[in-house]
DNA sequence: GAAAAAAGTTTCCTATAGGAAACTTTTTTC
DNA sequence: GAAAAAAGTTTCCTATAGGAAACTTTTTTC
């Protein structure tokens, strides 16, 4: 139980480490915002006056900074030009990260041992990534080892590898799964993977949030 | 090379499909929001005013959508009480989907076949998904067998079955994976991946956006 | 390269957002 | 349950956003 404890926030902690790119300040230009996405359409303000119903005055003050647009005027800027509102507010360059790489050989993640599961994070290296993958030698074979479900934000897929595997959940029945089945499943869900082979069994898993 | 456009559309549509849940229509009222957000954070109006340095009432105005509040004003909102911007458009309850569950049995995956590769879509059942899993049995030996790289947005995590693959990458000299070695990468840098194993490799391929 | 056209800015006015204080409604205290 | 306190709303004023038209700057035409 303290285990599962223990667990839980080191899992949190990992996650954490890998999204934390969320916002920058809120000392976001929006009228440089504006005309980004503006000239980035090749729309003169004429053009987009049309298109959201203001005055091009009003486009050119909100530009250059020399005014705050209501969020009346937001709304219509965001229908009009067709973009969602939140994109007024994200930063310039979303900067699609490319070209990160990590390979993890067989057996060499960073291990994580618990009473129930043994651990081993793989693409280590790599931090604000979308998906977090391990592989999971799972000692657990009943509920009880557990205490409580576990119970996350996100998704979950998990892949047997070795062995026979018991996924137990909060609202369905337990399903057995063999070597090379698969399941698919939001982590939000009470849910435990334990081994029912004679050997304890082998799992990837990989969470995204 | 045609062969590669038709995957690239299918990814692409297969990953549409998976993430439709974007936004609503633009008609928030962000005053309801506000309220929202004040309450559940057991604020009072003066509070509320002290943390932001709005006046309260011109709070009150905004949360009985007397006004419009002007950009700057969100902003102080947005600082003072500690949320991100865009919070303040998103629908009110950002239900996290919660409780589904998918199985796949061992080579019932949704087919899809490719001269370079046989993919075993799994998880099908399930769709707005933050990831996409997929198992595939890699026909192709060389780079050439695809004319060009596969390059898409988001991310991909690969992970070795059976056989022996090399990652060819833009940015990097190719790597050769065994069984249980894994790789972690940027799909919008170009990648493929190749057979160097006698028989064909299988895969476990798992790409996020 | 001068004239015309297009694109963008500024001016000036009106409509409305923001704030202080008065007021009303709701909740708490005894 | 009356009095006091707290929470929220409305009023009234000032500051500022939004729009039409004049104006300036930039681009295109010949």
């Amino acid at each position: 139980m303290s285990d599962r404890k223990k667990t839980d926030k080191f899992f949190s902690e990992i996650m954490a480490r890998n999204k934390e790119q969320e916002k920058p300040i809120e000392q976001i230009q929006i009228g440089k915002q504006l005309k980004q996405i503006r000239t980035k359409n090749k729309l003169t303000l004429d053009e987009a006056s049309k298109l959201t119903g203001l005055a091009k005055s009003t486009l050119s003050k909100i530009e250059n900074e020399q005014v705050s647009p209501t969020f009346a005027v937001m709304q219509k800027l965001a229908t009009g030009l067709n973009i969602d509102i939140p994109q007024l507010f994200t930063a310039p360059k979303k900067l699609q990260s490319c070209g990160r790489r990590d390979i993890t050989r067989a057996n060499e993640g960073l291990s994580h041992i618990t009473s129930t599961y043994e651990h081993n994070l793989l693409a280590t290296q790599l931090s604000n990534k979308l998906m977090m993958p391990y592989m999971s030698r799972i000692h657990a074979r009943s509920f009880d080892d557990f205490g409580d479900w576990i119970r996350h934000e996100g998704e979950e897929f998990l892949f047997v590898i070795e062995g026979q595997v018991q996924l137990l959940s909060e609202f369905y029945e337990p399903a057995t799964l063999n070597v090379g089945d698969s399941v698919y499943y939001d982590a939000g869900m009470g849910h435990l993977a334990i081994s029912v082979s004679e050997e304890d069994a082998l799992i990837l898993w990989i969470t995204a949030q």
